[in-house]
DNA sequence: CATGAATGAGGGTTCATTCAT
DNA sequence: GATGAATGAACCCTCATTCAT
């Protein structure tokens, strides 16, 4: 018997979540999906009246994860000029993972050319978080004469993205370190 | 009869660029594909074993395309250090253009979530061009001193690819703009 | 609190009325009737112990309704002739109406191809009970000689059913016209 | 092997036919006519864009059907007004065999309730088709004086058309009996 | 060599109904 | 007695690929 907290709905969440970012969102069927969440097909249509509102309800559990392990992640600094770097280490221990298969948000881009797509609208929004929450620590430090604020944290918000990316492309941690150098670089 | 130059062969190519760029690998159908090209199916598999080996032709074509546009942009400047800023002049140009869906490759990407598959290989191969093509102009150039070039020529390569992406997924061109101007605090 | 006359189960009966005889019964889903009758599932079930039921409900109700439309239209004639004739007024002022859309008998006929379906006895019962309302009417006439009253009834309601469905095919007022100066033809 | 006359689309209209006819077109699904012409969907929708071309085609194929076998019958009498008794006689052996549900083009109006869609375009063609015959008919004989060709024509049209439906409703052969009385009555 | 027909598997979605609470 | 969740079967349709001619 399940309880509240493992509910059908919940457990549908779950599985598409891990099978959207393993296989993609195309590529992974809702026969599938229902097949590993252990339900049938009317109970999720229950619960979820097609399979793009079951993508974004993936793209806002992912969201709010992944922001909350990154937060968690820097909460071990203080100081924002260590946040800004932490970050890079939190992608660096992200990359290394057995799972990881580059940024769900960028990779369902790729699969839903419609910029007025809900979809889309959800990864213009989480990308616009990150690129806030990176500005706000920016915000909170000293820069030598002649920096300018915003083009330094639309950059690293740039490197931190072109990393992720390229990490996923080239199977490989370098990108990581190297934006973590330009960061340096450019707050110096 | 059809030359050489029009083969069904390079129709076909053609039509699935225009196609799996602007709508996406998975949702774009050989039917489709067939259908717009003004053949048939035996005619197509006569040509390409499979779906994914038109895949894998559509981007030798987009590689070979792209970076031929890219060098006849950077044509007009003789000093790598324009050559390196051309670049991202270069990405504005054509992330302005009505069909601009972002990245081939890494779209294409999004969609093979195996790294070993073939495509994933072209993608490799794609990237490893373009990023070397940064490191050669790099490599001409006379930096500050305590400058390292690789680190510079990868963090220029990374700032370019998260632009790109960035672009897309806002729809805007400001991604471009301030790689531009990341590069130039870079290369100072 | 929902007084006897407005109580869910007639709600229901009234939604699925219109729904059944705008949209056909197999293309009306319970899914729809309770949506907007405003109620649940299981409250449906409650009424009525399935589909079917709610089917035999609507036709017995349309009977009603439909017969005590005629009569209320024919009240202001008292001459059997007139009355016979008055049917066919009472049509075409029904079919000129925006929501016709034929007879909901034949129709729902059309749907239910057993004979013995209760659904069926009901359009049978109606169907009776029309034709004996119009031999009513011609039994209180009298006719030229040599006449026979049941098959001029009976033609007559033929002429009747026929301008219905008619109309309905052809989306005109001509049938129920033409239907109207046969009659007289038959009864002169 | 399947030769032409037998080939798949033909045994897919035959099956499709003969089940549409006898369930109801939406009672009556792809699986069951894919299965019991012995083939597979894929190939089906090969032959057809959708489910309702297949509707169309069977409404071509009956509509020709019919009104050959109605003139087939027809060919044994000479004179216009035989012709036109004919006709009831044609219904009258038509309605006995058992397979009989009443009119297909009726049928299928009530499982289409917007006039606009093709299959209802269909079923006006054919009817018009079927009141032009009788028409035909009717302008060949010498009425007597007083009687309006047209107004008869399309009373004869409607007269067999009530009695098509009202046979279906009743189970019964009377209406048709009846009706072709109301003809000579008309024609007298 | 070219082609229309055929294929099995799967796509997303909805049906009327029932069950546990 | 009222309700949201669950169910199996079926809905129409499309996928990439192959085969007989």
């Amino acid at each position: 018997m399940r309880n509240k907290r493992n509910s059908a709905k919940d457990i549908i969440i779950d599985t598409a979540s891990r099978l959207f970012y393993k296989q993609g969102y195309h590529s992974t069927g809702i026969t599938q999906i229902i097949a590993e969440a252990d339900t049938v097909k009317a109970t999720f249509y229950q619960h979820f009246p097609s399979k793009d509102a079951l993508g974004e309800a993936y793209l806002r559990k992912r969201h709010a994860e992944w922001l909350g392990d990154l937060e968690a992640y820097l909460a071990r600094y203080e100081k924002p000029a260590e946040k800004l770097l932490g970050i890079f280490e939190f992608l660096a221990q992200w990359l290394v993972q057995e799972e990881f298969r580059g940024c769900a948000f960028l990779n369902i881009t790729s699969e839903f050319p419609d910029a007025a797509h809900p979809i889309r609208g959800q990864v213009k929004a989480h990308k616009h978080t990150m690129q806030g929450y990176v500005q706000g620590l920016v915000a909170q430090m000293t820069l030598p004469e002649g920096k300018n604020k915003e083009v330094i944290a639309r950059s690293i918000y740039l490197l931190a993205e072109g990393a992720i990316v390229e990490s996923q492309v080239h199977g490989d941690a370098w990108p990581v370190a190297t934006a973590k150098e330009a960061v340096k670089m450019l707050l110096s």
